[in-house]
DNA sequence: CAATTTACTTCGTCTGTCAAGGTATTTTAT
DNA sequence: ATAAAATACCTTGACAGACGAAGTAAATTG
């Protein structure tokens, strides 16, 4: 069961982050592996993984470099900096309290 | 630490709904309810909470009807209607994925 | 009797998602 | 050989939800 567009709303910037703390990537890979990830739960469009870039990039939470790939199409490769590695600390920690948040507000008991 | 808007964002309807299955209530004292139980964490702001409700009411998911106090401003009241009985559930579901999901991508090991 | 609280409403703006379109190269299948 | 699929990137415009700001009106409180 795919997940709702509007439930990912928000975390698409913290996944990319999380991504890259394993590593420079790219935007093809990172979808892939986000994708494989999740089981198919969670797909997130090329046109949403893209505008996120620019948007990561301007608020300086990665950089970018092209790829010197020998063989293959070219690669634009997405790299952490040290305020997006700060970032994705603080929403990790945002992300547990969210949790406690909505499960407070959606439990049963009165 | 209040939360970010966006994080609220999908949730406001499910919170919505899960309000009005404790009971028929109006616009003011949901938002008040909402803030209180979530200490301050949440604070939905009253364009969200009407917007919300004709959404809801549009969808079928509740009803409106206006109270007939004899003191007091007067109240428009929400009903959850059986789809929204049922909507709620499955929005409850989605959540406890959500989490599940989130939780895998935002995990540390590789 | 002024200020605050209760209570509801609408309009316009902003932001993130995505459908739809595009380019270009490489690999795989026929 | 060559058609199809996969790899890899990018942009534009539409849409929906959250919210700032403003308004209305009655009741309560100081």
């Amino acid at each position: 069961m795919a997940l709702s567009a509007d439930i990912l709303r928000g975390y698409t910037d913290t996944i990319i982050l999380r991504q890259l703390a394993g590593g420079d990537s790219y935007g093809y890979q990172i979808n892939k592996r986000v994708a494989e990830k999740s089981g198919g739960g969670l797909e997130m469009k090329e046109a949403t993984l893209y505008t996120a870039f620019r948007r990561l990039e301007g608020a300086g939470y990665i950089r970018s470099y092209w790829g010197d790939e020998m063989s293959g199409a070219r690669r634009r490769y997405y790299a952490l900096t040290p305020h997006g590695r700060e970032k994705l600390l603080q929403d990790c920690e945002a992300w547990q309290e969210t949790k406690r948040l909505i499960d407070r507000l959606l439990e049963e008991a009165e």
